[in-house]
DNA sequence: AAATCTGTTTAGAATTATTCTAAATCCTTG
DNA sequence: CAAGGATTTAGAATAATTCTAAACAGATTT
């Protein structure tokens, strides 16, 4: 079974859980951000999927993300004042935000630090989701991973 | 010398450092983000403006409002989609975002943690701000702070 | 198969936060 | 006082996103 047909069985998976039905249109984008692992915006999303789905209009391709952000199946990055970029990485982890090249980084989060994230809220406070974006710029390194800690491979996860 | 003068002080310091000038207006923006120590918006600052300086333009509150963070007086916070939102507490702190009646709570964030989430970084990654924010729900609490964490007294530095 | 029903897609209009523009005004300094 | 740069202002412009209402699709019932 390749990637492809796996994520697409997800995909259903998820959908019909939620009573949703896994639509050509929303197969097609959710492809489209497993592809390329970047951080694309609606826009260039609507770009990718027009090339193999000509008639795809925007609003289909806002509709079908807000559907995958609902259904866990993507992630929603908001930076700054910019347009909302999405993300297929669904590991714990943390964006670092490259203010000279615009690109976005993901990080590793180890599930240590996220405990102690979580320890620092007040009691009554129930947090379902933590965000954590680190803004600054990256030297470009030419070895492959030298760091302390490590960027995220951008799996999405086979479970 | 009351808190007014004080952060009037600030501001005027603050600004000509950064060869800006202390205008009524930067100083009546200032004023009402220090006065209620809330998360407004644009909107909501000028709004309250208006009441002390009727003539003052929507575009002149977002000029303020820039400059001021351009100055480190004032953060910026960033949800959602929603608008941007402007907070007075300059004490390294999370938010948490309530979705249930949509308040913003500033949260301490010990230096231990900022330490570890800049560990967190792989090597060549530099980062100048970090923002972390939480999502969920916090039960009113009907005692003043028993947590294990506590929730900032949105304490504008007197330094 | 026709009729129905619900969910989905679509194009385009509408919304809305924010930025831009160009003119007027204000300080500061010569 | 005149000149010059910074600032403010109103209103127009921009741009991401959402809304609307109609068309469509696919499953289910008759």
């Amino acid at each position: 079974m390749n990637t492809t047909a796996k994520s697409c069985a997800t995909l259903t998976k998820r959908l019909t859980a939620s009573g949703l039905r896994p639509t050509p249109q929303r197969e097609v984008v959710f492809k489209v951000i497993l592809e390329k692992r970047d951080h694309p915006t609606a826009d260039e999303i609507f770009a990718r999927v027009k090339s193999q789905m000509p008639t795809i209009s925007l609003a289909t391709v806002y509709n079908c993300l807000e559907t995958l952000v609902q259904c866990s199946l993507i992630r929603q990055v908001n930076l700054e004042r910019a347009p909302t970029r999405y993300c297929p990485n669904l590991h714990q982890h943390a964006h670092f935000h490259d203010e000279a090249t615009g690109q976005i980084h993901d990080v590793d989060l180890p599930a240590e630090l996220m405990t102690q994230l979580h320890d620092v809220l007040p009691a009554g406070f129930d947090a379902t989701s933590v965000e954590l974006t680190f803004r600054g710029s990256a030297k470009p390194r030419p070895e492959p991973v030298l760091g302390r800690g490590k960027v995220d491979s951008h799996t999405h996860g086979s479970n």
